[in-house]
DNA sequence: TAGATTGTTAATCGATTAACAATC
DNA sequence: TAGATTGTTAATCGATTAACAATC
């Protein structure tokens, strides 16, 4: 299978809920350029991703909804589990651990980690938090391979190199810090700054 | 000047901090490979980047690192000030609340938006939080062009829609819904859980 | 000058768009 | 069949990479 880009990634998420919204309405079959209005995108566009993750139309008719999400759910959830590790429960880390639970399939939140005593121990939105002092331990035992990183900016190199050394593969990195991983080990780069710059800057090219 | 994809800023946005902290180290010229490995992409990035905003550099000399931070705040920040509204302060509407302050250069936050009474009529991190009620009142009062949207999935069409018709022109969305807006106004998705899942896919394909 | 840099140019790669033929 | 859809192909566009000439 290609390689999917993030954009990709983005567009079948967002034709998966309106599916399972059309499903609910005991829809059976939906055209793609009705799926293209609802997603504001080009049917074109649709097609392609369909095509791209296996599913086949039929003229005339559209496609097959049960299908459809078949497919996709297959491309979009992992097959097997990943499991999760969120390291800063600050403000940020906090609003992350609250939002996630339930928004996820097959993506499971399996601890959290943070220097401040008064945070460790607790069980935080259904996620057991514990002292940084123990990731090394814990990421191996509870098999994590993902992480959420929202510490403060001077520790993120330090955090990530620890993670790393211990199996994580994936890397969801909040902090405006250019991360240094080997090859392998996946970071997708979230700064707020950095999309409201973008957005102004836009908004005054625009103008 | 030509168009700049979210690339380019992030780049642009992580040559600034670098160069910021040199410059605090008293050096005044910087090659731009020592400048690529710091941000970790190619030295012809760099020159292609700073280029871009206008800046040349010196052969067997490198950049003026002053002449360059002018160069990239130029591009970067708005010669005026952008105004910000959040609306939902919710968990992550507090996180960003108190993680924004003193990190952005030009962007105010102008004012935050809640449907609870509990949260309304306080300042929340030097921020003055409303009613949504006075949305409309408010936007235009304080001539807000940015906003910042973290309400519930349920309402967000809706309360992009009051945005939009009392003069919004940006906005940074962090719900999961495919937000319709008018051609000119720019919408930035930002969805941890699309972030994840993307990680996740990546992850399983490199293995 | 020699060496290491810079800016420039053409080539590559990916994703998107547009035009077309095939299908029910 | 006719009409509206689908899949396919070639063309376009943007960004990145690689190779080169120019500069201090």
């Amino acid at each position: 299978m290609a390689k999917k880009t993030h954009m990709v990634i983005c567009r079948l998420s967002r034709y998966l809920s309106i599916l399972q919204i059309q499903r609910a309405e005991d829809k059976k079959y939906l055209f793609s350029h009705i799926l293209a209005s609802l997603a504001h995108v080009t049917p074109a566009q649709v097609r392609r991703d369909l095509m791209m993750v296996g599913a086949n139309g039929i003229p005339a008719r559209g496609y097959e909804i049960a299908n459809l999400v078949r497919h996709i759910e297959k491309v979009l959830y992992a097959s097997h589990e990943h499991r999760l590790a969120l390291v800063g429960v600050g403000n940020l880390g906090r609003a992350i651990l609250s939002y996630l639970p339930g928004r996820m399939t097959n993506l499971v939140l399996a601890a959290a980690f943070d220097t401040n005593p008064s945070k460790t121990g607790k069980l935080l939105h259904g996620v057991r938090c514990f002292s940084l002092d123990r990731l090394d331990e814990i990421v191996k035992r509870e098999a994590i391979d993902i992480a959420i990183l929202t510490v403060p900016a001077a520790v993120a190199q330090d955090v990530t190199d620890r993670l790393v050394q211990n199996g994580i593969r994936g890397l969801l990195n909040f902090t405006a810090v250019a991360l240094r991983v080997p090859r392998k080990i996946h970071v997708e780069d979230l700064d707020v700054v950095v999309s409201l710059e973008k957005i102004a800057y836009l908004v005054r090219e625009k103008a």
